[in-house]
DNA sequence: TGTACATCAGTGAACGCGCGTTCACTGATGTAC
DNA sequence: TGTACATCAGTGAACGCGCGTTCACTGATGTAC
């Protein structure tokens, strides 16, 4: 499935091929942007491809339905997340505390279409076909194991870390006073790093 | 907004005032089930009122509009929620660990329709207008207040413990393997009864 | 290198469908006498 | 208590609209010579 995109720069906006991957790449990524902001049921076919720049008509040239990239773009989203993630670690393992500092952040907090796509979408997800839960599924299991790794493989406390994190997040979303808000999250991020050091303490 | 059910027994499937009233709640409960099943923008007028056993026409006669309904029907879903939770109590003050232990069950997990809204719906409010958002709030303040008096007024270690019930509960709903939805359940519940633990030896 | 042709990415009209909403109507309810 | 009438809860046809999807077409791309 991976797509390697030669010379998108040298490519006309016309009909070549290379100019046909750059679309659909262009497609995956907005609608991926669009479920976290909006919801997986808010994509529609013609809005999306007008906000890409093309017309409904050639949507059917790149995916054989509506559902089919909305399975696309569900990976997408989940994956977009993860590589902030991992950016923002600067490549080292980081700490728990390190992690929650930057997954309970205001910022993302107001970057719902660029953020992660587990809190944007659990409840939407936790509803959803088989398929789709089991994508997310594996995208949750990856998140508990990189927590875990920051507490000596402790994947129970990583499951409640995890949840926290992911609970606070939509929450801190639902919030409309932003002092409150700001506090939930204040709240959680510095109650895991306190329980990062009692699980550093239990493993000395 | 109190409604008055006088003698339902009596009424006769027709077209009295009892019966219109009947109607109405019967309306708002299936929506509020509906809404935790299949979430907010899954529920359409035709359906809905068919599945109350209504022809659509009929339902404007009771509401202005699907929104306006979908308004009560939010409102709905949380009070049955908290109803919910305050019966399992049995009507006293709980402590955390027993919260937790209905919260986070497996009877909770496979029931969204009549379970918690917070959980069945966090992610699609957090993207909803801010009428819907101020009325989730109210009841998630309202969660972390109970939660908190379980732990000497602790707000913010209860917020620690909402986040992590929420996440939980949204995230068990997202896996698809059984034995690891309920390792995260029980997972979650366990270490929120050690938190209240430690809480309680802070205190004293 | 230049020309002729096949390919195919993207266009836009058209489709059938389900939606929210309106409205003229029906007939049971409830009231006035 | 019984009758005549007004009310109004619920019906179902009809509406305009946006949706997902199809398809004949266009014209730039890429290839064969």
């Amino acid at each position: 499935m991976t797509i390697i995109l030669l010379s998108i720069e040298e490519s006309k906006v016309g009909h070549s091929q290379a100019a046909k991957a750059e679309s659909r790449e262009r497609i995956i990524a907005e609608a991926a942007h669009q479920i976290r902001r909006d919801g997986l049921e808010s994509v529609s076919v013609g809005s999306l491809m007008k906000s890409v720049g093309l017309t409904h008509g050639g949507f059917y040239g790149h995916f054989d339905s509506r559902s089919a990239l909305l399975a696309e773009a569900l990976q997408r989203a989940l994956s977009d997340g993860e590589a902030r993630a991992k950016a923002n670690s600067g490549g080292g393992r980081r700490s728990l505390a390190a992690i929650a500092r930057s997954y309970l952040s205001r910022a993302h907090r107001d970057a719902r279409e660029s953020g992660c796509a587990i809190a944007a979408l659990a409840s939407d997800v936790g509803r959803a076909d088989e398929a789709a839960r089991e994508v997310m599924e594996a995208r949750v299991n990856a998140f508990i194991d990189t927590v875990a790794a920051t507490m000596g493989g402790d994947d129970e406390r990583a499951m409640l870390a995890v949840s926290a994190m992911v609970g606070a997040l939509a929450l801190a979303r639902v919030i409309t006073n932003r002092e409150r808000s700001d506090t939930l999250l204040r709240a959680v991020r510095d109650h895991l790093a306190g329980m990062e050091q009692e699980a550093a303490k239990a493993q000395a």
